[in-house]
DNA sequence: CGTATTTGTCTATTGTTCTATACAACCGAA
DNA sequence: TTCGGTTGTATAGAACAATAGACAAATACG
């Protein structure tokens, strides 16, 4: 039985690993964005000053700093002379995941303006994966679209998206057109569809998605895998969408 | 639309940010970790001479020995001098998240031996945050288990649970017997419960779970807070579980 | 106005990370 | 045994991270 346990694991503070790999300002900043997302920290929309929590946290003042810099770089923070640094962006969005699950509707409440880009798509023969998730063979032709979501002007969610490419010809269109996966499924007759399955997984972004999501090195991203289906519990849509850890959180609800 | 994008973000390679806080070879070892998991390295049980990977990922040969040094202590690869480099562990572990969810079950035929361990224990006054969870008052008498997870010998997991203490007194004593969350409950009457809701996010491990899960600094867990409720859909369970992101992906199943 | 508080900038020093080059040790096969 | 391929070790310099101390600039408040 230990003595020293921290009471969840998001109500500490104050625990940094020295020479391994990380950053300190990094280790930093992340616990900072997580502190601040819990409430724990800037509550009231300002930051204790520099020295209190360079102490805290057990390092230079300049390291701390270098910390909030990347946090003001990524506009979580805003920093003032004379007066002190505050929280500029709090809220964590969540996504609901279940049978019903549409990434564009499930949002719209807790966000003024939320965005979906057609970055780019192509048409490509099906590697095995994708072929098994949409129950085609592999190598047959599918869509492939990718897109990126903003809410509130900025990136949380960067997908990739597999389409049967003989069901659904001109996918890409009929998406870029309507800008909704739900309203392009319609234009080929399917007015309801589900989810099947979706698996979660987290990893660092690489450096594909650092760029497109507009995030500093070793930022985390939350990969949901899914697979869509239509009435008859024919797969439809295979995707795979990488969401900002900082900004996201998945809510699995599964009442009865 | 841009022309250069990567097919899939699981199945790209050779990306390292410079200069911003993870260091290189930490960028690597992920990723090198997240390919023998995908399959898309190190198939064959061998990887690549240290000299073709480092041409691959654009570093100094050191570099990417400081990498494969920090996945041989991890137990994901061997090194052999004169032979090559080895890959020891591969296989992720699916957590399956649904109404009927009880970690310890749902797992058990993927790996040979599962044990859990129970850390320490204590009974304390519910925080705002685990009274709401469990429909308790804040400040009224909780019991927490801190709990740890082991599959074939490697941490996997690391549990912090709250129980409501007048309702289950003893509780810790019930479970350190048992070793089960399930068995535990029975003791109280509970014959079933229910999975009323699951957050997932993701984070970099605090220094408390990178000890417990012997990870090395920068590690990510996956976390996941669920409530369980029992037949007549009271809570009786608040737990907060940090998986090793690495070694686990969660499974969400939403069919009918 | 004057003072305390707070963020911003500067210089210097030390330790870690990354690169570069060279060579040793080991394995497997001709 | 010899040789090519591979991992292991050593050394030195360049780039980055962290510490330290001092002071400037802006704000808030009496």
């Amino acid at each position: 039985m230990t003595g020293t346990v921290n009471l969840s694991g998001q109500e500490q503070e104050q625990a940094v690993t020295r020479k391994s790999g990380v950053a300190l300002w990094r280790q930093i900043a992340d616990q900072v964005r997580q502190a601040i997302s819990a409430g724990t920290l800037g509550a009231d929309g300002k930051l204790p000053p520099e020295m209190v929590l360079s102490e805290r946290f057990g390092v230079n003042r300049h390291t701390l700093r270098s910390a909030i810099a990347a946090l003001v770089q990524e506009g979580v923070l805003r920093a003032e002379q004379g007066r002190g640094t505050f929280v500029e962006s709090r809220q964590k969005l969540s996504y609901p995941i279940s049978a019903r699950t549409r990434f564009s509707t499930g949002v719209r409440s807790q966000t003024r303006d939320r965005r979906s880009l057609l970055l780019s798509h192509a048409v490509e023969p099906a590697t095995k994966r994708v072929a098994e998730g949409l129950g085609l063979t592999e190598g047959a032709p599918v869509v492939r679209l990718e897109t990126l979501s903003e809410a509130d002007d900025r990136p949380v969610s960067r997908a990739t998206s597999w389409f049967d490419a003989e069901r659904f010809p001109g996918y890409a269109e009929a998406y870029a057109e309507t800008g909704s996966i739900t309203l392009a499924f319609q234009r080929y007759g399917i007015e309801d569809y589900f989810r099947k399955s979706t698996l979660v997984s987290a990893r660092h972004a690489d450096a594909a998605d650092l760029a497109d999501l507009k995030l500093s090195a070793g930022a985390i991203v939350l990969v949901a895998v899914a697979v869509n289906v239509d009435a008859d519990g024919v797969p439809i849509q295979y995707a795979e969408t990488r969401f900002v850890a900082d900004r996201v959180e998945l809510s699995v609800s599964t009442e009865a």
